[in-house]
DNA sequence: GTGAAAGCGCTAACAA
DNA sequence: TTGTTAGCGCTTTCAC
């Protein structure tokens, strides 16, 4: 017999049904989840009165019960932002194929707000982690404490120095190098780089594209052209101020996203400057507004949508395999696309 | 005495506190939670205890055991676009300040996913929800039954016909009227509009906002120029290559959104005529890229993240207040923002 | 101030 | 094929 509710919320149960029906709640939630113990008949019958009585398994109890949640927890530094939203895309649409629910939270580039959302997402029991770390991330602890639960997680595009979690990334060092390749190919010397934080991978690595093109050119770096920050707007306008107050310019700019390239247009404009004309400009990363802006800015392309497809599906990997499964590391390939900046054209002209 | 676990996972529990400590579970409840039951002297040592044996409190548990999760549902259209990606920004970081969880899903305009989501979410037995209807939602019975049980559901921007649901809107129709208004001002005689479905709120008041400014003016409306339709880039696209396939062409478009402006942008480029000179155009909304693009498009400016804001605040406020709660309906002021398109000179130039 | 008992809604193991 | 019995980990009375 159903007990009755101490609570007024009308929220139909199991018993509820299975009093209707005279039958056992474990009928009930046999039939509903299609259990092949019961007979076709009887989980018609139950199915029905379950709709028509507005059921909605309770889920809180259901993952309780039976240890899953059905739930992955993702956390990204930004969301406002092309290159997350369209990874985050990725991630929900398959998400949504696979039936999981996700928990989406948004660090705000800040370590402080990253932990209290991972240890949300660990309290909500969720079965598995997507994680891109934040820029100011620093402290790895959360995550090998983690591993010792034998949580699945998986880190995304900003991965930390870390063994034994699987990572999917871009290659950023390759497509770095493509870019970098291009302009001196097409008669650039005195190239500058807006860089990211070197404590973050794709700082990293991104830089290391750059240096590897200038190596293989013998093309000497200069100190004061290469400028180390966030990957936001606010840091490609300070950044190129600074290079600008200097009295030695650059020919060409090449910047570690597409937000710190869009600071750049804005302070290039302020001072009167055009691009290609007085300053060319390349990027890594690009947003679906580039083509309309002119000249749009020549970029490095990045498997977004992939990236977040790819995390979720092997962190579902993770999940099913439990303890055999075995870190992956993913790297999807970039590319180099050329639009109006860094064009053959504006190189010559210098 | 603890019970020993079934499951392998590693999750510390109230009971593996209590055991340690010689108390029982209750006690170590209250204490993590900061019930004034407990000596502060005794809650001291059974936090230490639980910080130091990694405990994090199991959320489902705690959810089933008190009623309610902490956690708001939110259904919104798209996330990739920028109008919502910053109204998500606001809910989230008013969630945040509140200490609550968002459950973000995304229909991708679509009445079927909407439908699945909200099923989902009411099976995690989310607190709130906020949902944002997809262009393709006729079928209101879902939020009618809602509403039954009492959950509280504030609509966001995209709100259905229905009484007793709290509603956060933007002045849609005054910001329309206020655009078309200048456009007559500065001389503009023809003028089209690229309407979104009429079978939406914002459809229906931006449309209606446009025939305020022309009715005032005592202008036709052209039957050919005013195109319904969605909300996406793809629909100006079409919706303009329909317009400029008929003989007579209108001076300047009014688009419903700015994606749909975008889709403008990209199809005149295409048939090579030019922005204010051949063909002018504004918009509703816009997108922080925009002032990037040349002429930057004039636009009604949206309370986007205040949206965001107000949204949580209500959805809340619902929740605490239950049963006593009055259904509000918030109207957040629009305004029109004069960038590069529909300036004096260009209307004058005709 | 502390704890024993009951229950949140569900699932899993085992009987019947 | 169906039902009984125990939990899942937590909170909430209500005694002590």
């Amino acid at each position: 017999m159903a007990k009755k509710r101490h609570h007024l919320e009308l929220q139909v149960t199991l018993d509820d049904i299975a009093e209707k029906l005279k039958v056992s709640k474990v009928t009930v939630s046999k039939a509903l989840r299609g259990h092949p113990d019961i007979s076709s008949e009887t989980a018609e019958k139950i199915k029905k009165k379950a709709h028509q009585m507005g059921y909605y398994p309770n889920l809180l109890a259901r993952s309780l019960s039976s240890q899953k949640s059905n739930t992955i927890g993702v956390v990204v530094p930004k969301i406002a932002h092309h290159f997350f939203a369209s990874v985050i895309e990725g991630i929900y649409d398959t998400a949504f194929e696979h039936n999981y629910e996700i928990i989406l939270t948004v660090s705000q580039e800040t370590a402080e707000r990253e932990l209290r959302h991972i240890h949300s997402l660990l309290s909500m029991r969720v079965d598995g982690l997507i994680i891109s770390l934040s820029e100011e991330t620093k402290d790895l602890k959360v995550f090998q404490a983690i591993k010792r639960m034998g949580l699945p997680l998986t880190f995304m595009d900003r991965v930390p120095r870390l063994n034994g979690f699987t990572t999917v990334e871009a290659d950023d060092r390759g497509g770095a190098f493509a870019a970098i390749q291009h302009a001196i190919e097409i008669g650039y010397r005195r190239i500058a780089h807006l860089a990211g934080y070197q404590h973050t991978n794709i700082g990293r690595e991104r830089y290391q594209g750059f240096l590897d093109a200038m190596n293989k050119h013998n093309l000497a770096v200069k100190k004061e052209w290469v400028v180390f920050g966030g990957f936001d707007e606010e840091q490609g306008y300070r950044s190129i101020k600074q290079i600008f107050g200097s009295a030695n310019h650059p020919e060409v700019i090449f910047t570690v996203t597409f937000p710190v390239a869009v600071g750049v247009l804005k302070a290039v404009r302020e001072m009167g400057m055009r691009i290609p004309d007085d300053i060319d400009l390349l990027c890594f990363g690009h947003s679906g507004m580039n083509e309309l802006i002119s000249p749009a800015v020549s970029y490095v392309e990045q498997p977004n949508y992939q990236l977040g497809r790819m995390s979720f599906e092997l962190t579902l990997d993770h999940i099913r395999e439990k303890g055999s499964y075995v870190p992956k590391h993913i790297k999807l390939p970039t590319r180099f696309v050329l639009c109006g900046t860094c064009t053959e054209k504006a190189a010559v002209r210098r």
